[in-house]
DNA sequence: ATACACCTTTGACTTAACTCCAAGGTCAAT
DNA sequence: ATTGACCTTGGAGTTAAGTCAAAGGTGTAT
């Protein structure tokens, strides 16, 4: 059982944000102690984490608060509902990968023209390195 | 030659937010009319599409500047400050691509999971398919 | 020449996501 | 029994990133 203060410090983030947290339905601590102190588990620190994560790579805490209501629950016929809404949701992050992977490239192409090859007047801003990776795509396209 | 409302539509934004990203040097129309209207060039264009693609990713708008403020200048020596900007950037991002691959995968357990296999008890919630997954990397180890 | 859609600026307002403050309770150590 | 680090609540303040509103200029179409 981790103390508001222990969690905040566990996980790098300001212990008024875990209230916050709290106040907006993402995270409520598993119980409290007999004096009123929030008592986390370490489930609730793995759902911290996954909020922090989620967080990093663009989601909003009310996207983020769509992922943690995922629950299949096969009693309740709402399994296509939650297939729907996972879909969505795997078609968002593919979306962020296939951006990312492109962000990569340019980045490492970028990398590689400053102080290594013999190319590095090639490529000066990322906008140039993005559009050589455009141009191998597609067609060549000049436009000065 | 784009005026304000037409790269704004074009670009599926407010055209209040060109104005904030010009007062914030981020984009600044590359000429203005005789009449004073803003007007962008397609490489304008491609500079906001990159500051489109880069908040989607979770890139501040600080941090987005940071991105297209990167010139491999040869002139200048500063090569080596350019490529420590670069190589930091590119970790950031290979930081958030790893982040993605475990959404993508637990996202895909669970769409599998859902109305899919006999072992649709298994992975219920977002939490437990990305549990499953830690499993599958670290050792066994359980705790309820 | 007058609508009308579009543009200008300045400045105030909004929303998300914290972050801080005040006034006071808890608890282990001196 | 009192200090000091921790916790409570309620509410106000901040920052990033827009978004809107007011007052007025532009430019093409009737």
């Amino acid at each position: 059982m981790y103390r508001i203060g222990e969690l905040a410090k566990a996980c790098n983030i300001n212990h008024d944000t875990l209230r916050f947290y709290e106040k907006n339905a993402l995270l409520t601590p598993s119980s409290r102690s007999e004096s009123g102190y929030r008592l986390y588990t370490e489930k609730d620190k793995d759902i911290l984490e996954f909020i922090l994560r989620a967080k990093n790579v663009g989601f909003t805490l009310s996207e983020i608060k769509e992922l943690l209501s995922i629950e299949v629950d096969k009693a309740n016929n709402a399994c296509a509902d939650v297939k729907t809404l996972v879909d969505t949701k795997l078609q968002t992050v593919e979306n962020k990968l296939a951006e990312l992977i492109r962000f990569q490239a340019s980045l490492k192409r970028l990398s590689d023209a400053c102080c290594g090859g013999e190319e590095s007047a090639e490529h000066c801003t990322i906008l140039e390195a993005l559009e050589s990776d455009t141009n191998a795509v597609r067609h060549e396209h000049h436009h000065d």
